[in-house]
DNA sequence: TTTGTAATCAAGCAATTGCTTGACAGGCCG
DNA sequence: CGGCCTGTCAAGCAATTGCTTGATTACAAA
């Protein structure tokens, strides 16, 4: 459906057709991270966009076309959330790891649906081919972000050489999402700025740590 | 281990009928391992146990009280998976640490539904008190696991002793939980061995890393 | 033997749920 | 005007699903 080139394109033209299919891609977005899989009702989307449920179908003929659309919505939003590697430049990797850290919990508070609909879909994933697909396009942008901080410490001596770049990001990913979970489980959390200070320091070179 | 009822629920007689209860909640286990509480079916769980759908009710009334008692069955066998911590004593806080990593590697390959279900759990947590609960009690007990492990460090001058033990184990564990999400969805994970080494050694104190 | 209780099942019920059908309105173009 | 396409809906269908009912068996106490 629309395929409105996902890759680097600039919000052109969203008009017409494709505004309904977003419209209930959101809402589906907000039911899932509400009641799960479990309890995500196409009538219940249909419903609280105000449109009868044949309609929806109209738009999306079953409810794994509706999913996958989640899927997208979700790694559309976390593009305009992940921070434009245009500002690489204007500070340290070390400022920007950190930032890594800080930006999450920002936004953990400000649309913790994103985050939850996230997990519900990872979990999915293991057992279903597309959502295991879209999932991993999600962690590719984040590995390949944190994979670039990372080279750039190295390159500017900031960070320790004999770790693997990949491995790092891979690890980063891994607490990120850890934490997230946390978070969103309304359980004592790990604290974000905290961690992501030690994690950083755990990069540092002996000497400037 | 030990079945002294950790929630001081029903105690009845554990003879028979526990047995039975038993085998459903691990059936029901398997189940929602691999299809998710999305497609978790009571009929199924009672037809791979080989009884009537009726018999299943009649030992677990509803469907929620099945979803329980898979609680009580994960933290159960996470009880008989965790180190116990009577070994503490025969090894160094900083070899308890990496053991715990190794430990979970081993157990990912080994029971990786039981990861799959406790994450299953965790994301319906935040919409289900009872869920809650018992996925509180398993976190509980793996943070004063590596709480001590780290208090146990500091005391023997190996760790640094400016971090907080109940920060460095929560940080820990949403680490483990991020690890053990991204093992179990088919994705590159992160290397468990390397990553608790890196970890350990951002706990050490400077002049021994 | 009689009686009571725990365990089991075949059959089914009421509600839900993804999806379909047939119709209809409005706009656009020849 | 008349055909045609898009978007919309009321109604409903077939399958599923959690749970119930009424009956039956096994066994132990009386």
């Amino acid at each position: 459906m629309s395929e409105t080139a996902v890759t680097g394109v600039s919000n052109a033209k969203r008009t017409k057709g494709t505004n309904r299919q977003n419209t209930l891609a959101r809402i589906a977005l907000t039911l899932l991270a509400e009641r799960g899989f479990e309890g995500l009702r196409v009538r219940d989307v249909a419903d609280l966009a105000g449109i009868n449920i044949a309609t929806l179908h109209y738009y999306f003929p079953t409810k794994e076309d509706l999913i996958y659309a989640v899927g997208e919505e979700i790694f559309q939003q976390f593009l305009s959330v992940t921070a434009p590697v245009g500002e690489s430049s204007v500070t340290s990797p070390d400022q920007q790891l950190r930032q890594v850290f800080q930006d999450m919990q920002y936004q953990l508070e400000r649309v913790p649906d994103l985050f939850v609909a996230l997990h519900e879909l990872q979990l999915r994933a293991h057992r279903d081919e597309a959502v295991r697909k879209i999932v991993g396009q999600i962690h590719g942008r984040w590995q390949s972000n944190l994979e670039g901080i990372y080279k750039a410490g190295v390159k500017q001596t900031l960070f320790r050489p004999d770790i693997e770049p990949a491995q790092a990001a891979t690890a980063i990913i891994a607490l990120l999402s850890g934490i997230s979970l946390q978070a969103v489980s309304k359980e004592p959390a790990a604290d974000l700025a905290w961690t992501g200070q030690q994690l950083v320091s755990s990069f540092l070179l002996p000497d400037l740590a």
